[in-house]
DNA sequence: AAAGTTTGTAAATTGATTAAACAAACTTAG
DNA sequence: CTAAGTTTGTTTAATCAATTTACAAACTTT
C-alpha cells in the first residue's frame, strides 16, 4: 500500500527542513529559518520548540541584531546520541565511535589474520562494546552500529560472500542485533566509503558521484540523486569487474580482462614484481622508491594512472556524474597519479559530461568507511522521524 | 526554496494516487480505491468527484455487487487531452498523436535526406501541424510536442550535437514552443525509448533497467528508480563509448577501443562487407541471409552477440538493473541474437547481479522512441497537477 | 526620546483528512 | 417474499497543522 498525505506527513515534512537547516546553517535563528524556508514565523517557532523538547536543538544566546530586537541564536545538538561504525578490513578492524555530527569522539583499532568467522566475530564485539562502553551519556545513547565489509550482502544484513575475509553467508546483522538490541547497517566498503564522502568529505556539494576505492581489486560506490543506489538486489556498484579488454585475462569472476585486473593494488604489485624483480614487494615499498625518483616506481604509477582512466572515462561518459572520488589503498599514490589520470580524461572522455566534472581523491582516507557507515545509521535513526516515502512513484 | 509541507501538498499527493488507481486498474469503483489506498471513504470519493469535474475521470456505470449497493465503476478519460510524439531519424521523421493512455491515434511520416537545417525543420513542422489538425476535441487539447532525436541536447531543449543530422547548437525547443506556444521537451532517441519501453513496452514492472539502442552506433538510455537518470548535465547514457578494448582502435569520440566500434550496425556492416566480400549490404540482406540459412550470416550476428555481451555484462556488474532491454534497428535480429547473449551472459556476468534480471528485446519496436516522447509531454502535463519535489533531500 | 525594525508568540481562520453515522441499494438465508 | 446482513457512497462533526493577522518585547537609529 502506498503512502498516503495527511497532516502528520506535513509536520514530519516541515520538522525535516527546519531540522536540516539548523544542522547545516547553524547558528541561525526561527526568523531566519522562516525567511529561508518559506514557513511562516509561527510554523518555524512551534516546529523548533518541539526540536527543542526532543533535545535535538538547543539555544546557545542571543546573537547581533541588524536594527531590531536580537534573534536566539538555534545549534543542533550532536550529543544527542551515538553511532558505531566499523570497517572491518581483511586484517584490520577499525572501529569508531561519533556524534550525530559524524565528529568521531572515540576509536579502537584490532588487527586479524586468517581468523575464523567467530574468532573475527567475537573481536568485532569486543570492538563494539568497548566503544560503547566508552560512549558519553546522551539523550538517544547508541542509535546503531553501521559495518562496511570487503564483499557483498544483502538487504537483510547477511554478508553473502566476502573472498578476501573466508566469509560466506554470514548473517552478520542479525548476530549482532540480537548481541545489542539496536539497529545494525551492513554494507560493502565502497558503498560506505561513498556515503562517507559524500556526508562528510569531498563529496558533500556532489549529487551523482561515483567513488572508486582502490585496494586488492576495485570496488565502487555510486551515489545518484544525492542517495547510494544499491541496485535491483543490492548488488550494484562492482565495476571493477567491467571488462576493459573483451579477450584480455581470465578474472575468477568469469568474465575476462576485467578492470580490477589491470587497474587494482593487486595488478600494479604484479607488475613492480615483473618489471622491477623485486620479489616482495608492498604499496610502501612503491610509494618510497617514486618518493626518491625511482623511474620505474614512478613509471609503474602512470601505467595504472592509464589503466584507471579507462574504466573512469566509461563511467563518466555512461553515467555523467558530477565526481569521480579515488579512494581507498592507492588513494595516497595521489602525487603520481593526480595529474596522468586528468591528462588521460581529457584525451579520451566525451567533451559533454566532462564540463561539470570534478575528479577528487579522497580526503577522509582510512575514516571514509568508518563514516560512512555512521552515516548509515545516523540516517537511519533520522529516517525513523522523517520522511520516508518512494516519492518517485507519484510521477 | 526547497519545497514545504502544507495542505495543498496533502490534495496533491492524495489525488496523484487516486488518479493513478484510476488509470492502472480501471475500472474500478470509489470503494475499491479506498480499500487499496488506506485513504477513508469520505476523501477518495471527494478527490474523484474533482477528478470527474476536471474531465480526467469518468463514471461508467454500475459494476457486478458483490452482496450489497453496486458500485459506481470509474474509468481513467484518456481522451482529455492529446500529445504529439515524434522520433525524428537520420533519414526519416515519424510522427504520432496519442491520447492521454499513450494509445497512438494518428500517424504521419516523412523522409529526409542530406537537408538543411531548416528544410528538415520545415518537415517536422509540416508533421505537428498536420497532427494537430487531425486530432480530435479534447478538454486539455494538445498537451506539449515530444521529440527523440539522434544527439544530445540540453536541459533548454537546444540541440547541441547531432552528429548524423549534422545539426549543433540548433535551439529546437525555443524554436518549437515560439511556433505552437505549447510545451516541448527534447530528448535523445535512446533516453525516449528507455521512457517507452518502461510506460508502454516490456519495461512496465522494472524499477532499474537499461534501453539498449543498437543502431548505427550504440545508445543507452537509463531508467534508475523509475525515473530516466540524467546525470549531471543531462549527458547520461553514452555506454556506448565506454572501452571494451583498451588499446583498441580509435573512435571519433576520442577515445579508444569503444563498445560501439564493435556491435554497433556499423560494425556488422563493416565485417559483413570484409568477411562476406559483399560491397553494398544492409541489415535487411543480412537478416534475409541467416533466415535462408547461411552460416557466414548466422556466424556474423553471433559475433555481434558476442560483443554486445560484454558491455551488457559491465552493465550488470555495475549498475544491477532487473532489466536489460535490446532496442533499436538490430534488435529485429532477435533470432540470432537472443541465445548467444543469454549463454554469454551466463558465463561472464557475476551470479548475485544476475539472479533478478531480465533481457528482453523491444517490443514496440520503431514505436518506442515516438511514444516515449509522448511519455514525457503526458508525465510532464500531469507533474503540473501533482506532487513535484525532490523528496531525496529530505534524508 | 521618538520612530522604525526585527524577533518571536498568540489568537483566529482555513482547509484537508479522519471518524462516525447514515441512507440507499443490493444479496442472501430461511 | 421478507428480514437480515452487506456494500457503497455521502454527510456531519472533529481534528490538526499550517496560514493570516495582530501584537508585545527588544533592539537600533535618528
Amino acid at each position: 500500500m502506498k503512502p498516503t498525505g495527511d497532516l502528520s506527513l506535513v509536520k514530519k515534512i516541515n520538522k525535516s527542513l527546519v531540522l536540516d537547516y539548523i544542522r547545516t546553517q547553524s547558528p541561525i535563528s526561527r526568523a531566519k529559518i522562516a525567511e529561508i524556508s518559506g514557513l511562516t514565523k509561527a510554523t518555524v517557532s512551534s516546529l523548533v520548540n518541539e526540536l527543542i523538547e526532543s533535545h535535538l536543538t538547543y539555544e546557545i544566546g542571543v546573537g547581533q541584531s541588524s536594527g531590531g530586537r536580537k534573534p536566539m541564536m538555534l545549534l543542533f545538538n550532536g550529543t544527542a546520541g551515538y553511532a558505531v561504525g566499523i570497517d572491518l578490513g581483511v586484517h584490520y578492524i577499525y572501529a569508531a565511535l561519533t556524534d550525530l555530527n559524524g565528529t568521531i569522539v572515540e576509536e579502537y583499532r584490532m588487527s586479524h589474520r586468517n581468523e575464523s568467522v567467530e574468532q573475527v566475530f567475537a573481536k568485532l564485539m569486543e570492538c563494539i562494546r568497548e566503544l560503547i562502553s566508552r560512549a558519553p551519556e546522551s539523550t538517544y545513547g547508541i542509535v546503531g552500529i553501521g559495518i562496511g565489509i570487503p564483499g557483498i550482502s544483502d538487504e537483510q544484513g547477511n554478508v553473502l560472500f566476502a573472498p578476501n575475509l573466508g566469509w560466506e553467508h554470514v548473517p552478520l546483522q542479525a548476530m549482532l542485533e540480537k548481541e545489542f538490541d539496536i539497529p545494525v547497517i551492513i554494507d560493502n566498503e565502497a558503498n560506505t566509503g561513498a556515503v562517507g564522502e559524500k556526508q562528510f568529505g569531498v563529496g558533500k556539494s556532489a549529487s551523482h558521484l561515483v567513488y572508486i576505492s582502490i585496494g586488492m581489486g576495485i570496488g565502487t560506490g555510486i551515489i545518484i540523486n544525492n542517495e547510494l543506489y544499491r541496485g535491483t538486489t543490492g548488488f550494484s556498484g562492482e565495476l571493477g569487474h567491467m571488462s576493459i579488454q573483451f579477450d584480455g585475462p581470465k578474472c575468477p569472476c568469469g568474465n575476462r580482462g576485467c578492470w580490477e585486473l589491470y587497474a587494482s593494488e593487486h595488478a600494479l604489485l604484479d607488475r613492480a614484481r615483473t618489471e622491477l624483480g623485486i620479489a616482495q614487494v608492498t604499496v610502501e615499498d612503491l610509494l618510497k622508491l617514486a618518493e626518491e625518483g625511482h623511474p620505474a616506481a614512478i613509471g609503474l604509477f602512470e601505467r595504472l594512472a592509464d589503466y584507471l582512466s579507462v574504466g573512469i572515462v566509461s563511467i563518466i561518459n555512461g553515467l555523467n556524474p558530477d565526481l569521480i572520488l579515488i579512494g581507498g589503498r592507492l588513494a595516497e599514490a595521489q602525487k603520481w597519479l593526480r595529474e596522468p589520470i586528468l591528462k588521460a580524461l581529457e584525451q579520451r572522455s566525451l567533451p559533454y559530461p566532462r564540463e561539470q566534472l570534478n575528479v577528487q581523491f579522497s580526503e577522509l582516507g582510512i575514516r571514509a568507511t568508518v563514516l560512512g557507515a555512521c552515516s548509515f545509521v545516523i540516517t537511519n535513526f533520522f529516517a525513523s522521524t522523517k520522511v520516508q516515502l518512494d516519492w518517485n512513484r507519484y510521477v
